[in-house]
RNA sequence: GCGGACGUGGCGGAAUGGUAGACGCAAGGGACUUAAAAUCCCUAGGAAUGUUUUCCGUCCGGGUUCGAGUCCCGGCGUCCGCACCA
C-alpha cells in the first residue's frame, strides 16, 4: 500500500478514507477473537435507534469509543468493540401509518443507511457481531429470559393505573402525555386501570443501591441521579384504630407509613388517598365522597394539574385514634396528595413540621402544634404559621418525649408501639420503603418483542412452551386503524393452550424497549450463540463493560434496567456478574446556533449567511438576502433546523476532520458548539500534518539509532517523548480536548524544528525527526485514522498503523538536566531561577537569595522563611 | 420546593493549593503573489509606562494559607435532574 496524494498535492481525504476503509474490511483487523489470549478490554457505546441517519450526537459519541478502542488496541489488549440497533420502537409504526411503510420495511432500510454512514467514519468497530434487537434470532432469547425470570419469581401481572389514549387505542407514557392530552392524537388522555406485566426491579432496590458505592468508574452525577431515583427512605408502619362507630363498613384500624413518628403528637388529621379501600367503602355510602374521588382521579393525569394542584381534601367522617390517647380522636380525609402506591396509601398529617400538611390544615382550620423546637427558640414562644418547620431540634409538647432529639423521640415512639401488640401484631414495625416502583414491560403496540404467553380460560397465564420459541411477530399487518394490530390480526393471537389443548389466545402486548437494551452488551459477546441468550464463558470473560460511552439522558431508566436485567440474568444462569458497565462516561451534546427568519420560520445554518464580529455579527438568508435573527445556541434538533448532516461534513471534509472537531474544542463530558470556523481548522491541520509527514518523508535519517545525539535532536525527542507521555495519560482518562491540545503543541515543535533544519541536516537529528514522525502519526491515530494511515505510509511504512504497537515512552528524556523555578516574594511572582535537576533544597535557597530581585526586594533585611517546593517554586517571605 | 453541577480573555477552554490564560478559534500587522486562495512570520487579559517595569485581574463579599481559579463560609447568576414519595 503507498500513499496516493504525492507530496506536493493536498490530502484527498475521500479518496483516502474510502480506500484505507476497504482495506480495514479486507485484512478484517477489527474483528474480535473470543479466544485472543490477551488481556480483554470491553468498550462500547450506547446502540443507536436506526431513525434512517446518523446525527452529530452519534459522531461524537462513537468517535469518543473508537478512540479509546484504537489506543487500548494498540496497547496490545484484545478488544471489543461492536455495534448493533436498538430497532423495536414507535417511531417504525408511525412510519407505517403515515407512509405506508411496512414497520420491518422501514427498520431493514434505515439501519441499512445508518449503516454505511458509520462505515464512512471509519469506526474499528466488529461488524461482525452486528445485532437487530427487532431480529427474532435477538428476541427469542430476551423471551427465553422472560420465561426464566417468570420461573425465577422476576415476573409480575398485576393491575396498575396507566395513561390511556383513547383515540389511538393505547397506553401512553408519562412523556408522551402533554397538557392532559395524548401528544399524537390530542385526545385527552384517561386513567385506566389495567393488567401488565411488570419485572420486579423493586426486590433489587437495596442492592442496586449499595452497589452504586461499587461503582467508583460511574460519575458521581448518574449515581447520585440513581440514589435518588432508588429513593431510600427508613421509617415506621404504624397502625391507627379506628372509632368503629365511625367505619363505613366497621373497619378496626388503618395503616400508615411514616419517617417522623417523633412528630405523632403534633398530628392533627389522617389522609388516605383517593384509590385507598377505606376511601372507597367510604364512597360507596357518600355520593358527595365518590364525586371528590371521581374529580381526584380526573386531574392526576395531567403533569402540570400535578404541579400546580392545590392540596384538597374531604373528610369522611371517620375518626381515627391517636396511638398513644385512646381519647384523642383524628378526622380522617381523603386527599388528592396521597398517592396510594407508596407506603400504605396513607399518613397521619403533622402540619408544623410538613409543608403539604401544613398547607393542608390552612386550607381547611384544623391547626397546628409544633413539636419540634429548634435550638435557640423558646418552646414557649415557637409557632409555625405559612412555613413549616423541618430541622432539628428537640421535642416539645410531646408528654414522654418532651426534651428528646428528634433521633430520640423516633426511636423511643419506635421501641413502645413496637412493644404493644394488637391482634396479634405490634401495633407497629420498622420499615424501608423505595420510591422505585416495579417496571411495567406491556405495550399496547406491534413493533415490540412479543411477550411469551397465552391465556387460556381454564389454566390462565401459561407460558409459552421454550420449543415455540421465538413467538414471531407477523408480517401481515396492517395500520389503517387505531390499536395494536396484533390485537386484531385475524389468526394469530388463537392459539391452542399447551396445557389443555383449549382454545386459547396469546399475550397481543409487546415488551418495553428499554427490555431490549438491557442485555444487548451481553449479547455482543457471543451474538452467534442459537441455543442461550449467551455463552457463560464469554459473557464472564468480557463482561463488565470497561468502558461504556453514551448521553446522560439514559443515566436512569436504560442504565438502572441494565443493572437490574444483569442481576436477574446472573438469577437465573445468564450472567455470572451484577453489574454490567465497570465504566461509564456520559458525554455532553452537540450544539449549534440557531435562525429564524422574519416570519419566525426556523432557517438551516446551510441556507444563512453571516457578516461581521461579535455583537455587530448579522445574519442574512443566503438565497434572497432578507435579514435573519440569530438566536441562543441549542441542541441540534430537527426542530429547531438546527441541524448538520454528518454526510455534508464528510463530503466535505472527511471523516478525520469531523472526528478531530468533535474531540478537540470542549471538554467530552461538556456541550460541544459546532461551528463551521472550527471545523476550518480542523481541516487546515489535517492539511498541515499531511504536509510535515511529507517533509519528513523527504529526510534521508540512518536506519540504526545513533549514538549520540546533539543538543537539536534532544530537543526534538524530549519534544516527542512529553507529547507521547501526556497523549497516553489523557486518552487513558477520556480527556480528548488536552489530548488534542498536545498534539498540536507537538505538531508546532516538530514544524519550528523541520523549519530549522539544514537541507541535509545530521544523521543524528535526521533520525530523531524520523523518530518524531513516527511518534507523530501513531498518536493522532486515534483520532484521525484515515490520515494516519496515508502518513503511515508515506513514511515508508508497509504494515497498517490501525494495527501498530503503541509507542514506547523513553523516561529519561522526560527529565530535564536543569530546571526553571519560578521564584515568588510574598506570593507573588518576580524572578526565576535556573537550578541543576538534583539541587537540594539548601543550594536552590542559596542561589534565590544571590537574585537581584530577592535582595532588593530584602532591603538587607533576613527573610522571614524561604519555602522550597522541589520541582515546583520558591517562596520568599520578606 | 429538594438535590447537583458550573461561573477564567472577544469565543471554546488549560492550570496534582505553587509562573493564571496552555492549545484552538476569531482578530490585527507583515511576508509571498499582478491579485486572490493557500502557506509562513509577528502581536495579542486590562491599565499605566521611559521597551522594562509597575499596578489591577479567574462572578461578588469574607476566611484559611508563605501562597487560593483551586479549600472553607455567605451571597448572586446560569444550567441540569427530581418533584405532592409521607
Amino acid at each position: 500500500m503507498t500513499a496516493d496524494s504525492s507530496k506536493n498535492e493536498r490530502y484527498n481525504a475521500r479518496a483516502a478514507e474510502t480506500r484505507w476503509q476497504k482495506t480495514w474490511d479486507e485484512r478484517g483487523i477489527f474483528a474480535t477473537q473470543n479466544d485472543d489470549p490477551r488481556p480483554k478490554y470491553y468498550v462500547l457505546e450506547m446502540f443507536p435507534y436506526p431513525s434512517g441517519r446518523i446525527h452529530m450526537g452519534h459522531v461524537r459519541n462513537y468517535t469518543m469509543g473508537d478512540v479509546v478502542a484504537r489506543f487500548k488496541r494498540a496497547m496490545g489488549n484484545a478488544v471489543l468493540h461492536p455495534m448493533g440497533w436498538d430497532a423495536f420502537g414507535m417511531p417504525a409504526e408511525n412510519a407505517a401509518i403515515d407512509r405506508k411503510v411496512h414497520p420491518k420495511a422501514w427498520t431493514y432500510d434505515n439501519i441499512a443507511s445508518m449503516k454505511a454512514q458509520l462505515k464512512s467514519m471509519g469506526l474499528s468497530l466488529d461488524w461482525a457481531r452486528e445485532i437487530a434487537t427487532c431480529d427474532p434470532s435477538y428476541y427469542k432469547h430476551q423471551q427465553k429470559m422472560f420465561l426464566d425470570f417468570l420461573k425465577a419469581g422476576l415476573v409480575e401481572r398485576k393491575q396498575s393505573k396507566v395513561n390511556w389514549d383513547p383515540v389511538d387505542h393505547t397506553v401512553l407514557a408519562n412523556e408522551q402525555v402533554i397538557d392532559g392530552r395524548g401528544w399524537r392524537s390530542g385526545a385527552v388522555v384517561e386513567q385506566r386501570e389495567l393488567t401488565q406485566w411488570f419485572f420486579k426491579i423493586s426486590d433489587y432496590s437495596e442492592d442496586l443501591l449499595e452497589a452504586l458505592d461499587t461503582l467508583d468508574r460511574w460519575p458521581e452525577k448518574v449515581r447520585l441521579m440513581q440514589k435518588n431515583w432508588i429513593g431510600r427512605s427508613e421509617g415506621l408502619l404504624l397502625r391507627f384504630m379506628l372509632d368503629p362507630a365511625t367505619a363505613p363498613n366497621k373497619e378496626s384500624e388503618l395503616e400508615i407509613f411514616t419517617t417522623r413518628p417523633d412528630t405523632l403528637f403534633g398530628a392533627k388529621f389522617m389522609a388516605i388517598s383517593p384509590d385507598h379501600p377505606l376511601a372507597i367503602a367510604a364512597a360507596a355510602k357518600n355520593p358527595k365522597l365518590a364525586e371528590f374521588i371521581e374529580q381526584c382521579r380526573r386531574m392526576g393525569t395531567s403533569q402540570a394539574a400535578i404541579d400546580t394542584a392545590e392540596k384538597m381534601g374531604f373528610d369522611t367522617g371517620i375518626k381515627a385514634i391517636h396511638p398513644f390517647d385512646a381519647d384523642w380522636k383524628l378526622p380522617v380525609y381523603v386527599a388528592n396528595f396521597i398517592l396510594m402506591d407508596y407506603g400504605t396509601g396513607a399518613i397521619f398529617g403533622c402540619p408544623a413540621h410538613d409543608q403539604r400538611d401544613l398547607d393542608f390544615v390552612n386550607k381547611y382550620g384544623l391547626g397546628n402544634t409544633p413539636v419540634v423546637c429548634p435550638e435557640g427558640q423558646d418552646p414557649a414562644t415557637f409557632v409555625v404559621t405559612t412555613t413549616a418547620y423541618d430541622g432539628d431540634g428537640r421535642m416539645i409538647h410531646s408528654r414522654f418525649l418532651d426534651g428528646m432529639t428528634i433521633e430520640q423521640a423516633k426511636e423511643e415512639v419506635a421501641k413502645r408501639l413496637e412493644k404493644e401488640s394488637r391482634g396479634n401484631r405490634p401495633m407497629a414495625q420498622r420499615q424501608v420503603n423505595y420510591r422505585l416502583r416495579d417496571w411495567g414491560i406491556s405495550r399496547q403496540r406491534y413493533w415490540g418483542c412479543p411477550i411469551p404467553i397465552i391465556h387460556c380460560a381454564k389454566c390462565g397465564t401459561v407460558p409459552v412452551p421454550e420449543k415455540d420459541l421465538p413467538v414471531t411477530l407477523p408480517d401481515d399487518v396492517s395500520f389503517d386503524k387505531p390499536g395494536n394490530p396484533l390485537d386484531r390480526h385475524p389468526t394469530w393471537k388463537n392459539v391452542k393452550c399447551p396445557q389443555c389443548d383449549g382454545a386459547a389466545r396469546r399475550e397481543t402486548d409487546t415488551m418495553d424497549t428499554f427490555v431490549d437494551s438491557s442485555w444487548y452488551f451481553a449479547r455482543f459477546t457471543d451474538p452467534w450463540i442459537t441455543t442461550a441468550p449467551t455463552d457463560l464463558k464469554c459473557v464472564n470473560e468480557w463482561l463488565p463493560v470497561d468502558q461504556y460511552i453514551g448521553g446522560i439522558e439514559h443515566a436512569i431508566l436504560h442504565l438502572l434496567y441494565s443493572r437490574f436485567f444483569t442481576r436477574a440474568m446472573h438469577k437465573t444462569g445468564h450472567t455470572g456478574m451484577d453489574e454490567p458497565f465497570a465504566g461509564l462516561f456520559t458525554q455532553g451534546m452537540v450544539v449549534h446556533e440557531t435562525y429564524r427568519s422574519k416570519s419566525g420560520e426556523w432557517v438551516e445554518p446551510a441556507n444563512v449567511k453571516i457578516d461581521g464580529l461579535g455583537d455587530a455579527r448579522s445574519a442574512t438568508l443566503a438565497s434572497t438576502g432578507e435579514p435573519v435573527e440569530i438566536g441562543s445556541i441549542e441542541k441540534m434538533s430537527k426542530s429547531k433546523k438546527n441541524t448538520i448532516d454528518p454526510d455534508d461534513i464528510i463530503a466535505a471534509y472527511g471523516a478525520d476532520t469531523a472526528r478531530w472537531f468533535m474531540l478537540s474544542d470542549s471538554p467530552p463530558e461538556r456541550d460541544v458548539i459546532w461551528t463551521e470556523e472550527g471545523v476550518q481548522g480542523a481541516w487546515r491541520f489535517v492539511q498541515r500534518l499531511w504536509r510535515l509527514v511529507g517533509e519528513i518523508a523527504d529526510i534521508q535519517a540512518p536506519a540504526a539509532r545513533p549514538a549520540q545525539f546533539g543538543d537539536q535532536a534532544l530537543a526534538v525527542r524530549k519534544a516527542a517523548h512529553r507529547a507521547l507521555a501526556h497523549v497516553s495519560d489523557d486518552i487513558a482518562k477520556l480527556r480528548f480536548n488536552r489530548c488534542v491540545a498536545h498534539i498540536y503543541e507537538f505538531t508546532n515543535a516538530l514544524g519550528d524544528a523541520i523549519g530549522g533544519a539544514e537541507t541535509a541536516p545530521a544523521p543524528d537529528f535526521a533520525w530523531s525527526l524520523r523518530e518524531a514522525g513516527d511518534i507523530l502519526v501513531r498518536l493522532f491515530h486515534p483520532m484521525m485514522p484515515h490520515l494516519a494511515e496515508e502518513c503511515w505510509a508515506a513514511l515508508g511504512r508497509k504494515s497498517l498503523v490501525s494495527a501498530e504497537a503503541w509507542p514506547q515512552v523513553e523516561p529519561d528524556l522526560l527529565v530535564e538536566s536543569t530546571i526553571t523555578l519560578p521564584v515568588q516574594i510574598n506570593g507573588k511572582k518576580r524572578a526565576d531561577v535556573t537550578v541543576s535537576r538534583d539541587a537540594g533544597k539548601a543550594d536552590i535557597e542559596a542561589a534565590v537569595l544571590a537574585l537581584d530581585a530577592v535582595i532588593k526586594a530584602l532591603d538587607g533585611k533576613r527573610p522571614k522563611k524561604v519555602i522550597v517546593v522541589p520541582q515546583r517554586i520558591v517562596n520568599v517571605v520578606a
